[in-house]
DNA sequence: GAGAAACCAAAGCACCGCTAATGAATGGGG
DNA sequence: CCCCATTCATTAGCGGTGCTTTGGTTTCTC
């Protein structure tokens, strides 16, 4: 009677199995050959290799699993229970192998993207139901954040696409090992009511509306917009505040305001009682999707920012 | 849409999985520890070994399993289903591992024992017993075959130890890929009638009973007794025939007959009715152990030949 | 009894896989 | 705010694993 196992070496911080899962994959071919030559041939290897395979599986169990019966071998009882193993082995790299070529071949996987309220409805919208046509698979979520809780969430790992719009002077911070993906440049427009003076005029620069009523939609361009105002030489009267653009061009159409909105918030809701001007010499916003750096190589949030790229190329293009 | 999946080339016979099991191992320790660093140290290896089994990994995988933020690393969606198969992986090469522990270290295993019964009824009955009480986990199995029978269940593989004996004039055919391991020496003995004339004789030869009516036991010693009866000169009346040892007592304390046995069916039960002489100038029966020569290695029967030994010692010990 | 088939044994060698050393990037602490 | 500690990537190098080759033994078959 041992006092205690003697392959148990615990002084030495070994995790790794004494059996080489590799040598129990080929023991089982031989198994299901029942001969080394066959397994080797089904292996591709000459009948000495399997052969060391065997015989070193034998050393680490300390048992015989074949027992040699002059021509061929025969499994040996413990031969026999180490195969039962050996099937539950296999069958768990197999599912391992699939679910990965799953991941691989955009079968499986999962994309949270965060957009701001105009690219949802336009670009990511688009995306969203071309990725979900082509992969049904991949697990999509969308989430509406504006753009800086949209890289807050990139940056705690709660998404992994941030949509995100910024004026040249933004003060979007972009986070160190991230990569930027431009996806469109969306300028502003000026919504003025049926029938306004103005819009018999070729051109309408922003210091024209310098006495009008405004209605600003959310912070960002608010700021941006007090930015401009500013340089354009005057403060604008804003009387309404929302970063609702469907609410913005409804009180524009009532005669409540004017407003500045991006063509991006226009193409997703257009009220047919407003008109629209293009704003002269006035910078417009810049529109990119945000990833992680490490996430590029991940196969569902490479389709799904390249579905994005297309959806935002096609708006693009009218 | 692809046709096929590019990474299965049937035209190559391999039957290994494109994951090395070791390196989802690895990658496991990585997933418990949360660092390559940490998984390292736990396998007693450097940090780039880790790195690069992860990178094969990788590889083969075609999806990155982990992403790299800045200092240290963190699963991917890809990498957690692995973690999860790799579970299982483990589990079944655990439960391998202790299952052949368990063969190894006699707490499992299986032996079958072929024995005649004046055998059965001494020395396999102690082994059994001896074995059962040292290594409950042993699967132990004793079927009464007399010799030629044991051996042809020992040759076809459904037995693992064959007793047999044999006299020197013996017919027994050993398979030519056995072991023989000698367990006793059985002098004949004969048997009398009490108050019969002869037990009063220091030394009995066997022509002193050639008037005798005479019971034999089974065909070997039936067999044998004729040859040695014809070397004595005489052909003995043979009136009675049964490979029952109890019964051939009980004709002799009868007075129906007498007889020749072997001292082994005396040990296993003695009429006390009948006397018992030895047979001088006779030589004995062998008793001994047949095994394959590939089974000896076998842990459960090499403890199942041990055990047989000491009991055949034991007997002879008195 | 000769040949074929299957396995074992030993030697050789290529390549896998680990180590060592270095560099880069990040985050925490004085 | 700078510096140091920590973590991972990269590269070169080399030792040992593991496969092949060759030859031999045993057994089954014709």
């Amino acid at each position: 009677m041992e006092p205690h196992e003697p392959h148990a070496d615990l002084d030495a911080p070994r995790a790794l199995p004494a059996l080489d899962p590799r040598s129990i994959l080929i023991f089982r071919e031989v198994g299901r050959t029942g001969s080394l030559t066959g397994a080797a041939q089904v292996l591709g290897w000459t009948q000495p290799a399997v052969s060391q395979h065997v015989r070193r599986l034998e050393a680490a169990a300390g048992v015989p699993l074949l027992a040699r019966e002059g021509r061929g071998v025969v499994v040996t009882d413990a031969g026999r229970a180490l195969l039962r193993h050996a099937d539950a082995l296999a069958a768990a790299l197999h599912d391992a192998e699939h679910e990965l070529a799953d991941h691989a071949h955009l079968r499986a996987g999962r994309v949270r993207i965060a957009s701001f309220p105009s690219a949802s409805a336009t670009i990511a919208a688009r995306a969203v139901s071309d990725l979900a046509e082509r992969f049904p698979g991949i697990d999509l979520r969308l989430e509406q954040l504006e753009p800086p809780e949209a890289l807050r969430a990139l940056e705690e790992g709660a998404c992994d696409i941030a949509i995100v719009f910024e004026y040249d002077d933004g003060h979007v911070s972009v986070p160190a090992d991230a990569d930027r993906t431009p996806l469109a440049v969306d300028p502003l427009q000026i919504v003025l009511p049926p029938g306004h003076p103005l819009t018999a005029r070729a051109e309408i620069r922003l210091d024209d509306l310098a006495d009008e009523q405004w209605v600003t939609g959310c912070i960002s361009c608010r700021r941006h917009l007090l930015t401009s105002t500013s340089a354009a030489g005057f403060t604008p009267d804003i009387r309404h505040s929302t970063d609702d653009y469907v609410v913005v061009q409804a009180l524009v159409a009532t005669r409540m305001a004017v407003a500045v909105l991006p063509s991006l918030a226009l193409r997703a809701s257009r009220n047919p009682d407003v008109t629209v001007h293009p704003l002269a010499d006035h910078a417009p916003r810049r529109v990119s999707a945000i990833t992680r750096r490490s996430a590029r190589s991940v196969p569902s949030v490479g389709a799904a920012l390249a579905a994005i790229q297309r959806a935002a190329q096609a708006l693009d293009a009218h």
